[in-house]
Formats: structure tokens, sequence, C-alpha cells
DNA sequence: TCTAAACTAGACCGACCAATCTACTACTAA
DNA sequence: TTAGTAGTAGATTGGTCGGTCTAGTTTAGA
């Protein structure tokens, strides 16, 4: 397997990635996603299937690492749940992409929710994943002590789809001190 | 002016309004919404100088009365701050497609946020409007004791945002118990 | 060195997009 | 009756869409 072939297919996805998250699916072309990849159509075309193709492949290898980079708790036992949950909020207010857009994820979930079952599938998907590790950390909590004894799940699911929607104003008014602001909201809910 | 006038701009109007909360703006078609509601070209671009133009105007006739009859808090001065806040939430819990599609306000601003600053302009009057009014009951809450005790701005946006990431989720996985439970953890946050 | 597969390259295709155009009809007021 | 306006009607336009096609180039193994 050459270097080449594997560059231009990373970065057909790279700018994917980018053009579905600032234009959405139905607004971001294949015609500019070639431009700025600097790749031909017959090299998008040999590489992926369809334009469907192509952005399902991208959330498998941009935006599910990137979104689990960054929503996603890094579990460390010999700290409190709060402190881990707190170090995730803050991660992802130093990430001005995110406070500005939204959460890619979200987005695009968003968007193709009631449009494509597969697209919505995969992006369910990794929902999923990341509800199933907010509630390892809220079981950790409840333990603890330190969380409201309950449903770690229904937490788990209250916690990202709040924080997603808090996210999800506009570039214009969004702003880091206003997610933290309300960070602290949904954390009063969740605290014992 | 005739009957037929009104009814030919109020036929593309409602095609509108359900045209982008299904497909967004981006992925709805003039052709599409012009089949459904039985009106010739010539005839929209009568009304509407563009697709944009009959889209502003669908927000403030058709979009804007929708989601304040919906998100709106009636405000009652007998009843309690939660009480009212309660009937509210349970309004939007009886309305299906709330639950499956999400706000529709939330829909458009979320899309056009960085991709047209007019529209996104006006989809966040109607979000300045939905936190006026929240913040409202919040500070006769506040006075009566229900409400913690705080910035009540801050809160209203924070009820707002949430809920819409709340009702952001597939159509396959959200439901109206889900979305009372949901809620349930935001007036945990805001309650006394 | 030869061959097959992997990959690049971009011209080209029909479908569809928003928007324009000209012609026509219905209504209204002088 | 007539002139002007509001609205209907849909064919047409230029541009863009995702996707196909054929040809050329590079790479890896026999």
């Amino acid at each position: 397997m050459s270097e080449k072939k594997r560059t231009s297919r990373d970065k057909l996805l790279d700018v994917t990635f980018d053009e579905v998250y600032r234009y959405g699916y139905c607004g971001a072309a294949t015609a500019t996603i070639l431009k700025k990849a600097g790749v031909p159509r017959g090299s998008m075309y040999h590489h992926f299937a369809s334009k469907k193709a192509l952005v399902m492949a991208m959330i498998e290898e941009r935006l599910s690492p990137k979104v689990r980079a960054f929503f996603d708790v890094e579990i460390d036992e010999d700290l409190s749940a709060e402190r881990m949950i707190d170090v995730t909020i803050k991660k992802i207010a130093k990430n001005s992409m995110l406070i500005k857009h939204g959460c890619p994820l979200h987005r695009l979930m968003f968007e193709m929710g009631a449009l494509d079952d597969e697209i919505a599938s995969a992006c369910e998907k990794e929902f999923d994943y990341l509800v199933g590790r907010f509630e390892k950390v809220l079981l950790i909590g409840i333990a603890q002590g330190h969380i409201k004894e309950g449903d770690a799940k229904a937490m788990a699911e209250f916690f990202i789809t709040s924080s997603w929607g808090i996210l999800s104003r506009t570039p214009k008014s969004s702003s880091k001190e206003q997610f933290l602001k309300d960070m602290e909201f949904v954390m009063m809910a969740l605290r014992a």
C-alpha cells in the first residue's frame, strides 16, 4: 500500500469533515471537496462508491475519533467523578470550534436523523458510546456519593443531549463563558 | 385584495414550513414546494423575490407563531412559576412532531447560524423573545421562592437551549417519556 | 521485464437547482 | 369601456449537483 494512496484518501476525509461540519451533508458539494483536497473526481470515486460512502467513512475515521477526543470522559479511578466531568467540560470550553459551531456529531445526527437511516445509525452508535462512557463515570460518582442516586444511563443521556443543545447556539451568540455557565446548571441537576 | 391571492401565498408559506422543517433550508427544493402547494413558479416569484425571501416570510408568519404557541410560557399570575413551566413542558410533550423532529426554530437556527446572517438573526430574534418570556416566569418563581435565586436570564437561556438539545435526538430514539424524564433534570437545576 | 491491479486524471452526462422570461387572466378603479 | 394592476402559468436558462466513462500513470509481484 503506497503512501500516495493513503494521502489522497486522507485528504478527502479531512476536507469532507470540514465541509460537512460547516455546510451540513446537503450543503457540502463534492466539487468543493475535490477542489479543496486537490484530488480529481476519478480518485474520489475510486476510493468511495458515492458521496454517502465518503461521509460514512468520514464518520468512522474522522468524526468519531475527534468527538471521542473531546466529548469522552477520561476515566481515572483516582479522581472524583465530578472532577472527571469537570475536566471534560473545560476541554470542550477550550475548543473554540466546538463553542462556535457546536458538536459536529450533533450537527450531522440532527440533520440526517429523518433523511438517511444508515448515517443516522452511524451517528447513534457514537452517541451510545458516549452515553456508555458517561454512565460509567456517573456510577462511580454515585458510589462516591457525589452524584445523585438514580438511573445513570438517563442522567448520561441528559448530560450529552443538553450539552449539545447548549453548544448549538449561533456562532454570534455563543461563547465560552456562556457554555461554562450553562454547564453549571447541568451539573446542578446531577450533583448529590 | 382577493381571496385567491392570499390563498396562493398562504399555501406557499405552509408548504415551505413543512419542507424546511423536514429537509432543512438547503434540502428544501423550490420545485417540490411549488408542486406540493400546487402553485406555479411565476406566482411564487411574484410574491417572493427569492427562495430566501420566501423562507424569511415563512419564519415570521408561520414558524414564529407556531414556536411561540408551543415553547412560550403562558404567564398566569395565579399559578406558581413551576406550574406554568410544567404546563408548557406537557404541551410540548403532547406534540409528536416536536418530540420526533425537534424544534423547527432550533433546526433552522442551527443549520443557518454560520451560513446566512439574516436568517440567523431572524431566528435569534425569536430565541430572544422566548428567553424574555421564560425570564419573566422565572423571576415570578424566584419571588415565590420556588425557583433558585440567581441570574434569571441565564436560567432561561439554559432552559431553552438544553430543551432544544433534548428534543434533537433522532426520530427513532426520541420519545415523549424520554423528553419528560430529561426535562425533570432540567427542572432540578432550577428549583429552589 | 512483463502484467495486473491500484490509482490518477478530468471530460462528460443527465438530473436538478434557483431564478427569469413572456404571455395570459382576473380584478379594480376611472 | 378601458387602462392599469395583481396574480397565474409554465417554458426556459445558466449553473451546479452527484455520478460515469475512458484513458493514462504508478506500483508491486512474478
